[in-house]
DNA sequence: GCGGAAATGGAATAATTATTCCAAACAAGG
DNA sequence: CCTTGTTTGGAATAATTATTCCATTTCCGC
């Protein structure tokens, strides 16, 4: 271990400095420490050593060396600094958030803020008109087949590739067609298969054409689309829509990208119980 | 003293009536108590028996009198009630996922559900732990560059393509290091421009060998990572920190995507103006 | 003022919580 | 494979903090 100081950090700021610059090079029970301080460092001034070091997952004896390698004398010093810092209750969601805008219109922060109410917006939305069969048929014919594919092309890109992640990492074959190279993979859709296409107005050529593709091939086609009159949907044996509020120009993923986790999870588990 | 009931509130609103109900006609130590409570409620959560009771000019005794009056079984017992309401809404998602995992109540709509509520907190912590100093800078640093390159793989991926996505709709040279074909395009990085690295833990090692690689040539490194003691931090100017509800392998992305966006937008904006 | 009931303060004890220490496990280098 | 230095877990101890108890005081109606 190479760090010397050991001077104790007096504020919360001089506390983060000091995790950050020690946080280099840690042996393992340490870094726990470490990373899960630095997780919840608002529930310092709250917590019991014995808490806190069930939360990072090491013994209490761990968090106290880490203490001490902060500077403090023990655990006790370092709450104490968490303790008069204290301030009544966070300000709440409601209040950070109009703070956040306030903050020189067209700043960072208060951008910021709006996109982060356009999600929740959208998250919400998504809550109250996600169509149940819709999700349990794509569901069903997922978990029936052979290797999913994927597309998603321009904004849908990053939902597309986050669904194949995490079919991957619930060992679930599938195959991102991303369209590198300019090929298009055709033949890789073989009988049996299932495609899986995500599209939002205004609907991506490509994306079309390899539902088309693959319909005619005889494959499921499950489309992830913002209505149900999109084009996607024709080629569709199951679409699911996602209603997603935009900020001016821009649109959040946040309800899509909640839904093609929920979707790739639902996958995986139905596909392992078979 | 007429007070009877000795239920103990369950919430900070019916430990506030239960205050107001038996506020009247007390003697003169268990008012000074009720007093001193009543506006120093939130600091119930971080102070002492003794604290408290100094605060409120009384012997400790009085305060456990007081403590038990309200119907706790002594002074611990309220103050947990504090502690716990401390950290809203958190104290269990792990196991809220876990019970869902293993009980399969209800199928790919519960599941959805929740991750809808784990993508509403985060988006929430987010709003409330922005650093929008750090965000400015990165902000500046980026406006003030030449092209931008983005690096993200596996989870932070998705994120990485959908900023550069925004980025170049907003007519920002932006490029994506993807790793396609095991190419580092080490020597894209030119002088003058700027990276923006994503990772979480466990931190890729490509992403932080690229940062490294962008620092050591005199990039400015902008991290989008999950703590300050990240590996990422010590190569980067700005550290954006991102809180995210995290299970196993499934990360929401709603708050990191919310973040990517404003950041792109805000980026978008510098430069246009320039 | 007197008797009885309620309230009070503080000292004694119990419980919890922090902290130290050391033997064992481990890793790095010869 | 052994040696040396570091890291680790847990049991032992110290310190703090909560809680109880009771002798003393205060209050109030008579």
């Amino acid at each position: 271990m190479q760090t010397s100081p050991a001077q104790a950090p007096a504020t919360v700021e001089a506390f983060r400095a000091r995790l950050a610059e020690i946080s280099g090079g840690l042996p393992k029970r340490l870094r726990q420490c470490a990373e899960h301080i630095a997780a919840n460092t608002d529930r310092i001034a709250v917590s019991t050593v014995a808490e806190l070091a069930a939360g990072a997952d090491v013994p209490p004896s761990a968090l106290m060396r880490f203490c001490q390698l902060m500077g403090f004398s023990g655990f006790s010093e370092m709450q104490k600094l968490f303790r008069e810092a204290y301030s009544p209750g966070w300000p709440d969601y409601a209040t950070r958030l109009e703070n956040l805008r306030k903050g020189q219109s067209g700043g960072p922060a208060a951008l910021l803020a709006e996109f982060i109410e356009a999600g929740r917006a959208s998250l919400e939305m998504l809550a109250r008109t996600t169509d149940e069969a819709a999700l349990s048929k794509a569901v069903s014919l997922l978990g029936a087949a052979g290797t999913l594919h994927v597309a998603g092309f321009r904004r849908a890109f990053p939902v597309a590739s986050y669904l194949t992640y995490v079919l991957d990492k619930m060992s679930v074959p599938a195959m991102l067609h991303d369209g590198v190279g300019k090929l298009d993979h055709r033949h890789a859709l073989r009988p049996g298969d299932a495609l899986i296409a995500i599209t939002f107005a205004p609907y991506s050529e490509e994306t079309l054409a390899i539902a088309a593709d693959a319909r005619a091939r005889g494959l499921s086609v499950v489309a992830l689309t913002d209505h149900l009159t999109s084009p996607l949907a024709a080629h569709a044996s199951a679409v699911i829509t996602v209603p997603e509020v935009d900020f001016g120009a821009f649109r959040s993923l946040s309800a899509t990208i909640a839904l093609a986790l929920a979707l790739a999870v639902a996958v995986g588990t139905a596909r392992s119980d078979r």
